[in-house]
DNA sequence: GCACCCCATTGGAGCGCTCCAACGTTGAAG
DNA sequence: CTTCAACGTTGGAGCGCTCCAATGGGGTGC
């Protein structure tokens, strides 16, 4: 049984193609006893509007098309939830992609969404140049949420990380740290979380110590090993996020340096593996759910007032408070 | 400046839009000359074939669309990676979703592909019934991965969850162990590890131990405190699944026993959080990129050779060492 | 009772593509 | 030199829908 068309349903309910078109698009211009006939043929045919046949010509999908850099880090998948409410709150339906850290799949998935014709593209931590983002907006528009990219063709929503490196350092100041280490990651806010934290510690005149690492476990082993080995003592560290908070912890357990007795620590994006029992790592919490829920925000609103001048929004961050951050011994 | 159409792309080359349409397809039969001068005029023109007319006119996407049950479960990210994997070797493009954890918003991902007319979908541990599953796959082939739906509508492919807990105990008995306690789980694969534990307990002699629990952090907090309440002491745990492991541990941790100097811990999963350093989880991988490139394969398969008949697949899984694991106190 | 307007409704054109039957060319076979 | 198959190429129909101008059938006002 082939599925049925709107001219089996415009027969079945005994009125014209347009009709049926008019009460699928939800027109108030049809009268109730119209509409309760379309709608009752379509039921009992099982009718489902072709999307395709309904872009082709309309030009209009109602759907937004989200990009995720890495589906193996759980921060996306809270910038995911926030997209997925404020689409769902403003009737557009939701398809996601990964750029499965390729940047040629990230280029990819792009294209594709532009091939079903979504109405605008939410890239959650690009890896793709600049460019490849202004080409992209060319044909539909974008908003890039969690990178500051600085393009006057695209709108974007970003985390204020040199407040978050601030509320960080007041925290440990707060306890009595006066010798704290930053590891320094490697990506998207790297470079204001480093501002962020040396501001702060001169405002209390206090010495910075950066330490390069990367944003992953692997980069946060290498930085403390590398602040260890230093003459200055540390009483504590700011990791650039979570998963190099997580090797560090590795490395101080193994100096036999106890977390927070001998040593506080502190990562940044308060993700569910950071928030485990067993870690309890004090963290930043960015508000991923916002930031996604923003960037969909400003899609809609380009799309329909027609702006194009881009947007640039910043979130605030918090301070969670776990057990990985204590006094300072004496 | 309006996107530039096949006609267009015609004109410019000089020859018939049916024409252009055969080289947009690779079609073998257009001499080197037309294809060369169409090729060029399309890349001068910047010309992208429109998705909604192509399906509208062949029915065909060459997309599959794969839904997601938790984002923020490392374990599907896994899955995904083979799907991509193996899709790509077959020249389909990817659309993915997630359902959120929410039954409403999966059958919406599942609707909004058939809208988008994917040549097939995949859904990584299902949360809608068995019925809505089967209505899906009347309209478009239907794979499930890591969930044992019986079925004859749909295809299959599941780790052996039987033989992942036939090994765990194996190993812990090697080990030395002999009172080994199992908390249970409460979704996909429960059921099969709890089997598989108790077989393989009888098979040694052992008596069998299990708790109930849930495939969750706070599921394995509270069957290891029911656990230790009981009677019978025990050496080793063998949690559902990593994240209960979690749980575990931290139970332990909070009751003076050493991991693995006084208990042993074995989760179930391999996710990244148990191969932290800090952690060290021994566990069961299922091989879900495995699982995520047979699922695509199979999808394949059933388009291609119009095959109708259900295919069920199983996969082996593999014991994973960490440190959390070793002989039993004396 | 006539003119008018408003409303729900309709037919048709067209969105950009694929697919098919049919076309003209070419070159080998007889 | 004719015949025919093979090949590259073409126009046209049609996919299922939206959108627009046009239609007809009441009311309403005078």
């Amino acid at each position: 049984m082939p599925k049925p068309t709107m001219d089996d349903v415009a027969r079945r309910a005994g009125v014209s193609r347009a009709l049926v078109s008019l009460v699928m698009r939800d027109s108030e211009k049809v009268s109730t006893r119209s509409r309760a006939a379309v709608l009752e043929a379509a039921e009992v045919l099982g009718y489902r509007p072709n999307l395709s046949a309904r872009h082709l010509a309309s030009k209009r999908t109602r759907t937004f098309g989200m990009v995720i850099n890495d589906l193996h880090n759980p921060y996306f998948a809270g910038v995911a939830d926030g997209v997925k409410a404020a689409a769902d709150a403003n009737g557009y339906r939701l398809l996601l992609n990964s750029a499965f850290l390729s940047d040629d799949d990230e280029r990819t998935a792009l294209e594709t969404f532009i091939d079903f014709n979504v109405d605008g593209i939410i890239l959650s931590g690009a890896r793709v140049s600049k460019k490849v983002i202004e080409q992209t907006a060319a044909s539909v528009p974008v908003a890039v949420a969690s990178d500051p990219v600085q393009s006057s063709k695209v709108d974007t929503v970003n985390n204020d990380d040199y407040a978050g490196a601030t509320l960080v350092v007041e925290h440990l100041v707060e306890l009595g740290h006066r010798a704290i280490v930053h590891l320094e990651g490697d990506g998207a806010g790297a470079k204001d979380r480093r501002a962020g934290y040396i501001a702060t510690m001169e405002r209390f005149g206090l010495t910075p110590n950066v330490v390069p690492g990367a944003f992953t476990e692997a980069g946060g082993v290498d930085g403390t090993r590398t602040a260890l080995k230093q003459d200055t003592r540390f009483t504590a560290v700011f990791a650039g996020n979570d998963m190099s908070a997580l090797g560090a912890l590795d490395v101080l357990d193994a100096a036999g340096l106890r977390v927070p007795e001998d040593v506080s620590l502190v990562g940044y994006d308060n993700t569910f593996v950071g928030a485990l029992r067993h870690i309890g790592l004090t963290t930043i919490d960015q508000g991923r759910d916002r930031i996604g829920r923003l960037a969909v925000e400003m899609l809609i609103e380009r799309i329909e007032t027609g702006r194009t001048r881009a947007r640039h929004v910043t979130t605030s961050p918090t301070l969670v408070v776990r057990e990985t951050t204590g006094s300072p011994p004496d």
